[in-house]
DNA sequence: AGAGCTATATATAATGC
DNA sequence: TGCATTATATATAGCTC
């Protein structure tokens, strides 16, 4: 039976504070999960308890890992470079995360490209060879909807074929080859976290039709 | 007034959602707050809304940034761990750098759409989407092309008049103002490192004609 | 968007087991 | 520890402005 207001202080008496951690912990994160169903938002929710212990939570179509680059790259843009404060502690990791840094932003201004955005760095020749990249691009990209678009169909007419028909098989295992290719580190960190598809949606296709 | 049971399913009125998303953001952050004040622990809660805006809110007395390398550090020792070996004076620096490794191959992914590999993952939508962005690129870069073509020619034509001409002032004006947007980090990241252009040659236009 | 209002639904502090 | 109960305090959906 609560009895006044709730002061928000921290909790002296530890067995007390524990129980209440226990209680507004779960229903944190209950109404966390209740927010990121109800409008169909991506939300993380990363509590460390007082013994250190983790509590997380993540929305799903998402990944916490996904969310903390999006986080990052949203503060990046905020703040000017504040990892000068991390570094001075092992520089020979903030070598390598620097040439890492510089290669993300070479991969960044190259899709950037794709945009329109930076053309205008780019010599004659070399968007003489872009606009015949982007054609051949192109010419795949029609290619496979082409593609799909006719195993859909098939897939369709034989719905009520056998259980599973040629196509399905081909399209599975050319998907699992796929995705073993590209995921070589066992790490489950593409679960839901596919590659933000900036041009667009972001959901890939995540089981044959 | 509340009438029955709150089934948690999406909501399908983009105003309602709009609505519920507001308040219940603000009392999931006002929960968080109380939750890391009452128990005196470390929580961080990222939001993103539905247009990719993103909220968050994190505890005092420690920052998002030392809760996400506590989250990664954690995660890490429960997947193998087998990156002991890399560094384990500075742990911290290497979930950074795994978190920066998956920026890599997300880019990585997301540009090889263009080499035509991956387009098997996407879904019908997603190629209709992806062929749409590679019209609308190759407009931009035919645009450039046909712009520089002309500015050539003209400046050509002009090799002997005054010593800046309007076009060349223009192009100053433009690669300046690129330059300046694209290089919000006032880190030297690219000194040397022009991005790789993939698809052709690897260099750029470092000045006028 | 945001601020109040109101009738319900939930959350939760204290207690006992 | 954890679980159930219970009396209150909050949260919140729908509404108006």
């Amino acid at each position: 039976m609560r009895k006044g207001k709730r002061v928000i202080k921290k909790i002296e008496e530890k067995i007390k504070r524990q129980v209440t951690f226990a209680k507004r912990k779960k229903s944190l994160i209950k109404k966390a999960y209740e927010l990121s169903v109800l409008c169909d938002v991506h939300l993380g929710l990363i509590i460390f308890s007082h013994s250190n212990r983790l509590y997380d939570f993540c929305s799903n179509s998402t990944s916490m890992e996904n969310l903390i680059m999006r986080y990052q790259k949203e503060k990046e843009g905020q703040t000017t470079a504040e990892h000068s404060f991390h570094s001075d502690q092992c520089s020979d990791c903030v070598k390598t995360k620097e040439s890492m840094m510089r290669e993300i932003e070479n991969l960044k201004l190259n899709l950037q490209l794709y945009d329109g955005h930076g053309l205008n760095l780019l010599t004659y020749d070399e968007l003489l060879s872009f606009e015949l990249h982007l054609e051949s691009s192109l010419q795949h990209a029609r290619a496979r909807k082409q593609q799909q678009q006719q195993t859909d169909q098939k897939l369709k007419g034989k719905e009520k074929g056998q259980g599973s028909s040629w196509e399905q098989l081909m399209w599975q295992a050319e998907r699992q080859m796929m995705t073993c290719q590209r995921q070589k580190d066992p790490a489950p960190a593409n679960e839901g976290g596919v590659p933000f598809l900036r041009w667009g949606t972001t959901h890939r296709r995540s089981s044959p039709p």
